[in-house]
DNA sequence: AATGAATGAGAATTCATTCAT
DNA sequence: AATGAATGAATTCTCATTCAT
């Protein structure tokens, strides 16, 4: 599991007011989960009112309270189950199966489920850019920036035990912030599409790790 | 010149009320422009009040809306400011330079000042990062990104003029996304420092552009 | 109807926010309405502030600002609810029957209810006065003063048809000019009651209409 | 004299910082007053800004600031200096002279002159109405206002001193009343023009006091 | 005296959050 | 539980007035 043992990371008593019992309750919290991204995508975390987000999820402010504490636990709740979609998307490869994979191979394990997620979560992305400008939101974020960097740096160790774990840990925090930022242009770009972008991705990485991970250990 | 011919676009009628005669008031801009970044980058643009940048430029709002429209034409200024900066030191060595350099060299002409910009300008990296948050904090920074792009793509079509231009523009886009990337990790990252990730910008876009820029014309 | 068919003008979407469902909001935009009234009167309507109009009717500014957009829309509110009293009386008396009174008889129907109403409305004169000094304030109450002289020339109308439209025209603006004037002389005076300068509003009605309009049609 | 016995009552300590000594400083205090009232014609006393009325009077609002106490000082210095332009009008006629007039040579004695100070005087109007919504404002205009009513007064109680002062002192503030309410009427219409108005103003007057001035004494 | 930059109290308006119904 | 009206702190911006130059 990528980030936590928590099995619905989107209900912890951290976000959630209390833990809706009643199907009813846990449709009504992914509708304003749905609301809150649609609109923070489209005005900005600091501009959305919560007023705009019960309504656009067909409820009043009233009910929003009754789930989340305040503003902020709205964000944070979407960024988690944002995170709990991806993680099952990462977990689907065990680790140890990166071990005997070449460079390409592995790269595609990666940038392919990504890929899928981009774009099906389209209005994610703002979120997470804008996770550097406020320090609450970011923290979501950085848990799951952390636990895909722990996971490459695992795939790093096993691929090469004779690194030291800080330059492993370097090249792990340079791969997962490439992939990053060629995720946001992919998002962004006019001018090329999606796969354009997330194909250069493939070939930066694989230029990158060649000469650090191309080795795989010999069966 | 990187972005625009006017030597000092932070005083243009673009974003100051009206450009300030005195000495005094020149210094008052820059006074406030540097409380400007610096609370912003404490709090973010969205959180940071008037009253508080005023007083950390020790005066008083209404001199701050002496020379400011508004909340945003701060931002503006702040960011013209920083580009006018950074234009300077990548203006430096002319363009046709770059012809005949291995991409070595290349690399070092262009990272090599970039991170004295970073190492001198720590709050620039949080609006430039939130700049894809707020719309309008964004115009002044896309200028900034499209210079410097323009400005790579031009070295690339010396260098390779046979490659289309679409692609060639692609290559460069790449470029400047990871060495953006890298360098909000430069100063993010508390594990390492700003030149381990300095270094290991050159070492991505050397082994990057290899393949593609390798080949320098033959003098 | 004097002057519109809505039959609660106060309450239109072009002043009010929304049009408050509850018993309790009607209560409210009510009673912030007369508190209005009273702060306009004491200190005008510029150095009216709006936390002080919530004060005087007891709610906050929130509430306010819920059924207000802004403070403009409160005077303009506050002008169309006394315009809707007033068309109330003036409707009274259909325009036919004054066809075949005499100037006395006429002038004391107009006269009589309109000394009511500035008995039981004692400070909407300082609003109306102060209507010519400014502009969207005067909107509503023009659109009242145009019903009165509309109202006024169709009276004049049926009893001398004779006259060009725009000398009769000229007639009822200038009645309807002194009317006010001395309207406002009754509600200032401290040296002559309001029934005293009514009365007087009369014979001065009386005086300068008998040449004009004092023939009255034979039945 | 109609109000005072100030030989120039613009130019009081009530009003004036200070007499200026200077011609050069006389004319600047006129060329500020020239400026306040274009600009509160404009947009109304609170609207006007003094920097405004500065600029419009080519100064600087220090320059205003050392001849003006106070905004409010402004104001009061232009209703004095048009309420000596306008007594300098009436004082033409000695009030003995309207004793044995017909009242229509005593309504064109007075109505006459009036109708060239509104002529003259355009944006007096717009201070002039805005007199009642201003406390302040209004008591220059009260002091004008009395001193014309005393004057009336005067006038009808050589021709009528049969009558109790409580009633003739009724008659005047009529009288005067309509003739400042339909001065204002000569001033707004855009229908008809301000001879035609006036025009209808003696009209109105001359029927008003016939029945109550029309005897003169015999000579 | 003249200038215009500096000051900061004060005003309008918004919106997260609470709470009565 | 659901609703949405009520609250008022907080924010942006203006402008009368002062004061250094």
């Amino acid at each position: 599991m990528l980030l936590s043992d928590d099995s619905d990371p989107s209900e912890t008593e951290e976000t959630l007011r209390h833990i809706p019992k009643q199907e009813r309750g846990r449709q009504r919290v992914n509708k304003i989960l749905d609301a809150a991204s649609q609109v923070f995508a489209e005005v900005g975390y600091e501009s959305a009112t919560t007023i705009l987000i019960a309504e656009r999820a067909q409820t009043s402010v009233g009910s929003l309270y009754q789930f989340f504490k305040n503003k902020e636990q709205i964000v944070r709740a979407l960024v988690d189950r944002y995170v709990a979609q991806a993680s099952v998307m990462f977990d689907a490869v065990p680790i140890e199966a990166f071990t005997t994979m070449t460079i390409e191979e592995m790269t595609d394990h990666f940038v392919d489920p990504l890929r899928e997620f981009v774009r099906n979560n389209r209005d994610f992305h703002v979120i997470f850019a804008s996770s550097l400008a406020f320090g609450y939101l970011g923290e979501a974020i950085r848990v799951m920036d952390e636990g895909l960097i722990m996971r490459t740096d695992a795939v790093f160790a096993l691929r090469r035990p004779d690194l030291s774990p800080r330059e492993r840990r370097k090249y792990a925090l340079v791969s997962m912030t490439i992939v990053k930022a060629l995720m946001g242009l992919a998002h962004m770009s006019q001018e090329y599409t999606l796969d354009e972008v997330f194909d250069e991705m493939k070939a930066l990485s694989n230029r990158y790790l060649e000469p650090i991970m191309g080795a795989a250990l010999p069966k």
